[in-house]
DNA sequence: TTTATAAATAATATATGATATTTTTACTTA
DNA sequence: TAAGTAAAAATATCATATATTATTTATAAA
């Protein structure tokens, strides 16, 4: 019994059930647009892509559209959820909203535990951001990840699990955006890591809440303006 | 065709799809505890209870679970979401957080239109609130109706689907926890919807948000005082 | 050629039944 | 009482079947 378990777990490195382990899979795949905004989601194209069930499908498509990847227009099918220029806006105002909120307590409830797992993602987050900034963009998706532990670890102690799954949903919304214009912001961002690390460790909430709103903000400016340079928003 | 489409108008008043409806059903039930925080959905008894089959339930429930009234551990079915003191405070801080930013935003972008459907709104929830201070405790569902559309009123104008629409989901778990110890606050709240109101026709954004937050601040008190006083929690 | 209508096709929403797996319950034994 | 095991119940997944609704294609009218 305890050889079945340790198979499965070394097997997948992932969930048990078919339908957890698909719905992460299609998740990820909208949000890096392999599944391109606005397009059909037709059952049985989708059943051969993933490999499985119409039945499980679209119980993963109805927790998608709750979630706000996927829209079903009632007896239309499955949907793409389209991206927009003030969808974008609205995103990325919601997680200045939330992330700064969340970041105000975690930084007022700091202890040297969180500390120390918020210096090992700044590190890790450095390290591939001075890589990104010699030129070196093979790893955008790694990069990707690192930012979220950061920014994650930094509003982690903020003792609101309802708080940080909305704002998990709203960063990976807003990673989509960035995943689709696909560009560096390059050392500005870098810095403003740096002195939110900083200002967090210093116990300087109002400091590193300012950086954070910029953050976001000069983030924010980064992919409309990509965007209006490309076709189709 | 046309005496078709009327005939399905009139007698459901409702949308299309049996999911969309039974999903209302089920959302309603969980909100106004019929079915009760913690107990196990199996899916024989709820294919008896709101007639639909399996696949469509499941559908409902995975769609529940993202929104978080239903829990879901792999492979062990679904659950009410369990209520808890510590959970009710992290929903009424984060009501506080979407509510006033968008309570803020909507006052600054305010028209006559907006105005009016505010004046309407708090009209309609005035008068039930009298009622109830008479001691006539026999409309709780509607008045809780009217309470929400004064609310909602209120931040419509925040130019923000996304804002309004986790708003709406943080609302619904609030108003759960006010379902379940079903005991009118009083006087006070009826005055502060007052206030609320009187400041944002004046378009004094900084009172109203003021107001709103003790009055939300209140009623959590309120409700984690009568929550204190049952079993169970 | 364009527009409107009707027929044909495809896709969805819903339900049912079947199977393998997992959880829960009941029971037995130490 | 604790621990282990057998039996029962429930879940997760899939495959089909049907009615309904959308979409596309073909046809006819302007």
């Amino acid at each position: 019994m305890i050889r079945q378990l340790n198979r499965k777990t070394v097997m997948t490195l992932q969930n048990n059930t078919v339908s957890t382990n698909t719905y992460e899979r299609v998740k990820r795949d909208i949000i890096f647009g392999e599944l391109s905004p606005g397009s059909k989601l037709k059952l049985d194209d989708l059943r051969n892509r993933y490999g499985t069930s119409v039945s499980t499908l679209r119980e993963i498509l109805n927790r998608l559209t709750s979630d706000g990847f996927v829209e079903a227009p009632e007896q239309r099918g499955f949907f793409v959820t389209p991206v927009s220029q003030s969808d974008l806006t609205e995103v990325a105002n919601l997680r200045i909203l939330l992330e700064c909120s969340a970041m105000e307590t975690s930084i007022a409830a700091s202890d040297p535990e969180w500390e120390g797992r918020l210096v090992a993602a700044h590190h890790k987050l450095h390290l591939i951001e001075q890589k990104m900034t010699t030129g070196d963009h093979s790893q955008k998706e790694l990069w990707k990840r690192y930012d979220w532990e950061f920014h994650q670890t930094l509003i982690s102690a903020c003792n609101s699990v309802n708080l940080l799954s909305l704002h998990g949903t709203i960063f990976d919304k807003y990673l989509r955006y960035q995943m689709l214009v696909l560009t560096y912001r390059g050392v500005e961002a870098t810095e403003e890591h740096r002195k939110i690390l900083d200002a967090a460790l210093k116990g300087d909430a109002t400091k590193a809440v300012a950086v954070l709103r910029t953050h976001i903000q000069e983030g924010l400016n980064h992919t409309l303006a990509a965007m209006g340079k490309k076709q189709g928003f």
